[in-house]
DNA sequence: GTAGCTGAGTTCGAAAAACGAACGCAAGGG
DNA sequence: CCCTTGCGTTCGTTTTTCGAACTCAGCTAC
């Protein structure tokens, strides 16, 4: 009864933190993001078992970050796993781990995928920033204060 | 002989997902930048089972996102916990779950605590941009390109 | 119609991870 | 000394994960 009890915390980063923190989470949405949709395609490329597999699918699902799509194939109607709205919005979190990656954990060799700006073929970087004078902030910049 | 092999891929993004997918790490972390660093604390606060606390924290001082330090208290030597520069720049990525949280995980209740930025009070939000033109980002204007 | 194939799960016994209460231990303090 | 405190370690139990086999629905070919 204790890591589930971050999931209903009335915090907006504990929340995030315990759906996502939960093992293969966040391998499963980098997946997505890669453009994986499908139950076979999960199970094969990541060499999850399959029921963990459907576990986390269905946590997803629940949560509305994941939505499943009917589609035609082989004139046979399937369903395939697509992000809603909100899953889309997970991208910063993809990005600034993959930011963090690149800075900390780059290895010797080549990576094994690029990103770019469709409009103007540049890289793609996380940061944090001011909604008011727009800087770029680190912790340092940012004080915490804890709500009475 | 699976989920550890995401850790040890040449892909900038699955390493660190399956470091930081781990169970209890993300948590762990949040409780980092909100400023605990003993043992003692995060045991407390988090009611984590003292052995896999333990486990948590030798990876990430081997990974070096933390580092002990020793300080004096009641005239004796202790450690605690502490980041550095690479822990410390996983900022954007609990800050990214912090900024998606509040989009779409708001609860009614009121947050357990606030951010801003020290030098003008403004509030705190991650974001993903273009290296080159500077423009804001979504999955949608990303490109994505294996290896080959 | 029936045998086979395929994608998408479900089941279940074995292995691994997490739990939690008790124990160990070093460094003061009384 | 004996007590307390912080920081782990141990170990038996419970929970998750694993992985191979099984199910099932909807075609396709015969």
């Amino acid at each position: 009864m204790s890591y589930a009890s971050f999931a209903s915390m009335p915090c907006t980063l504990s929340r995030p933190a315990a759906l996502l923190g939960e093992r293969w989470t966040l391998l499963l949405l980098r997946q997505i993001f890669l453009g994986t949709r499908r139950f076979e395609d999960f199970q094969t490329t990541m060499e999850i078992s399959r029921s963990v597999l459907t576990d986390r699918l269905n946590v997803l699902l629940q949560e509305g970050v994941l939505k499943r799509v009917p589609y035609q194939e082989d004139g046979r109607t399937r369903h395939e796993y697509r992000l809603t709205d909100k899953g889309r919005d997970l991208y910063p979190v993809l990005m600034a781990l993959r930011t963090w990656g690149e800075r900390w954990m780059a290895p010797e060799e080549e990576e094994s995928f690029h990103l770019h700006h469709r409009d103007c073929g540049g890289g793609v970087r996380a940061k944090v920033e001011c909604t008011d004078c727009g800087a770029e902030l680190t912790a340092r910049d940012v004080q915490v204060t804890a709500r009475s």
